[in-house]
DNA sequence: CTCCCAAAAGACATCGATGTCATAATTAAA
DNA sequence: TTTAATTATGACATCGATGTCTTTTGGGAG
């Protein structure tokens, strides 16, 4: 690998002259340049990052830690894949502004983060994010890093910066569209509420009750869907006797994810009721590979990873340039809702059999 | 961020010492070693890969191109992620070897290659792999890059060293258990031959026929199968039509992959034709989320993704380390048959029959 | 108590790029 | 043509770790 010196040496000139040909900053005579470049082409100069380092102390990496990589082995079901958006959302930034991601994978493995952390620390990174793979309390028994740190798709109780979906107003703003739509018993089945995200939509649920004056009855809502279990299907079944079984049914099921609710689709064919027109259904994540595949086409909401990711880069480099201080609490970001044909318009339907 | 300058003087002994404590490279007394670690924690110093990297030459960085991780956010169907399998085989050898990895992410954009060679090459990694998404030949513009280069799930036609999917021996393998299972008019329904991968499997598919002594049909054998398109549905049923009218139908069906499968489960089914029963299906991937789910499992052949991925990155670190020379021919992996049951056992279906 | 030898520790130069300051070349003004 | 003001270039030191060589220390033999 050829050295500045080669370069200067071939173009005759001083290092410092390559230095400014290379760097632009500062003015370098017309045929000085051209020598210059000439010898730059000729002999394959690039420049070392590491040497150029060690006088600028500035090294352009921004670290990641994430298990999103390593995780994918394990996947037998067509889920989403959060960490993985978010770090395209994080990579998108950082091409943006020049800079190299150095991505680290924890195997699974959270005792490997600390050596993950040195490592990162050895090369002068930046900055650093933490990606988690779901919503989620996060505790790192490392001291303080040397570098600005944020965390991304959870949070800890130290108050680090930290970007989280917004499953509240997600679930809200879809429970908002519902009503709207003329629905006022809306049952919400969804998973174990020891899952951060779970009380935070229930939540969103209860809120979008309330602004539309809809009373919250706890006989609609069931949680504890077992998730990858042989129990899934039949704890399903059993919710659905329940809420079928009241004297005022739902008109619409809301589900903890859009896979629940492929399998809630197969669960009412069979017992003979049909999505919309005996009842509606909506989902939560937007997971085309489902969501856009079933029939009819789920409505659902979709929390915004990519965003997450891109918002977690931005704080992560204006943190690093002292541009902003450290927000107290976690950053949420909401998604939007996609409205497709697996819900009903009870005020159409209403208005035509009024004027049938 | 403290040197070794600072620690050396906090323990009050040469940086040179400090370094020895360090790297472990040479005998320091043990009341010196003590000193000079109890001084490195109280700083918390951590030594700068760039200055090391200055004296030694040796970066321990490891670059990889792919499209991966923006690919992620396009997928809609539930696809394999082969790239993203491949980078986790990287992942694991480079881990292993205390090396770290640098993931560069094209954004789809092949014109954005060369810009982020250069920054790997100004951050001097010593070897680098090329990750494709699916198996397909590349050629770069750029010279030949200064430090060692593995192609995975590509080649090239300058013969840089590859580790491809041995999509021939894949299908052979797949085919010779049909075979074996007493399958003799074994039909094959399969993408654009335009793809790389079509015609090896084929060409698996006619030596595993040959090795029983059954002649080539090509009247068994379509391909064309238009991917992601409107019209996936039609041409597969019009091929369907044409191979169950034949004089001798086919006992099996090929898929080119599980998500075919998949679809052709549904057009058999609305046409009363039973899986396994009346006709036997094998597919080709190995998608869990598809072939364990479907009724009945399916049978398949896997590509070995992740396997690829580890050998991809044990041939680049032999190749840098000059242990070996570089293959002239892409490095062929290939993977094991799923056997489940989609696929009848014609043997013992005659002989019961015998039997009875 | 000396002397010698091995073990331990240090001095110094080096890797490649660049910031600081000094000097040479060029141009404009007098 | 000379001088001042620019502009263009170069000399040198520096960043942090470490290889090479030198010096110091300590312990045992004589």
């Amino acid at each position: 690998m050829s050295t500045i010196y080669d370069v200067a040496k071939l173009a005759g000139v001083s290092p410092k002259t390559v230095s400014r040909v290379v760097n632009g900053d500062a003015p370098v005579g017309k045929k000085t340049r051209e020598k210059v470049e000439a010898a730059i082409r000729e002999l394959k100069y690039v420049p070392s990052s590491a040497a150029r380092m060690m006088r600028s102390n500035r090294s352009g990496l921004i670290g990641v830690v994430t298990g999103a990589i390593s995780r994918t082995a394990e996947l037998s079901d067509p889920k989403g894949l959060p960490d993985l958006f978010i770090l395209q959302g994080i990579q998108q930034v950082v091409a943006e502004r020049d800079l190299t991601l150095m991505i680290a994978d924890t195997a699974g493995q959270i005792d490997k983060v600390p050596a993950l952390l040195r490592t990162f620390q050895e090369h002068r990174v930046e900055g650093l994010i933490y990606v988690a793979d779901y919503h989620k309390r996060v505790a790192f028994e490392t001291a303080t890093p040397a570098c600005p740190l944020v965390l991304a798709n959870c949070y800890d109780a130290h108050g680090t910066p930290a970007i989280v979906p917004d499953d509240k107003a997600c679930e809200k703003r879809l429970v908002e569209r519902l009503t709207a739509h003329g629905h006022r018993r809306i049952a919400y089945l969804t998973f174990d509420p020891a899952m951060d995200a779970v009380p935070l939509r229930i939540e969103g649920y209860r809120e979008a009750l309330e602004a539309a004056g809809i009373a919250y009855d706890p006989a609609l809502v069931s949680t504890g869907y077992p998730i990858n279990t042989e129990f899934l299907h039949q704890w399903l079944d059993e919710a659905l006797d329940r809420i079928l079984a009241l004297p005022e049914p739902p008109t619409v099921i809301c589900c903890g994810n859009d896979e629940m609710a492929m399998q809630l689709y197969g669960l009412l064919r069979t017992r003979g009721i049909r999505v919309p027109e005996d009842i509606s259904i909506a989902g939560f994540d937007n997971y085309r590979a489902i969501a856009e595949t079933l029939y009819p086409p789920l409505s659902t909401v979709e929390l915004p990873y990519a965003e997450m990711g891109r918002q977690a880069a931005e704080l992560l480099l204006s943190l690093i340039s002292e541009e902003a201080s450290r927000p107290h609490d976690p950053v949420r970001v909401a998604g939007r809702v996609f409205w497709r044909s697996s819900v009903t318009d009870l005020e159409l339907e209403s208005q035509t059999s009024k004027g049938g």
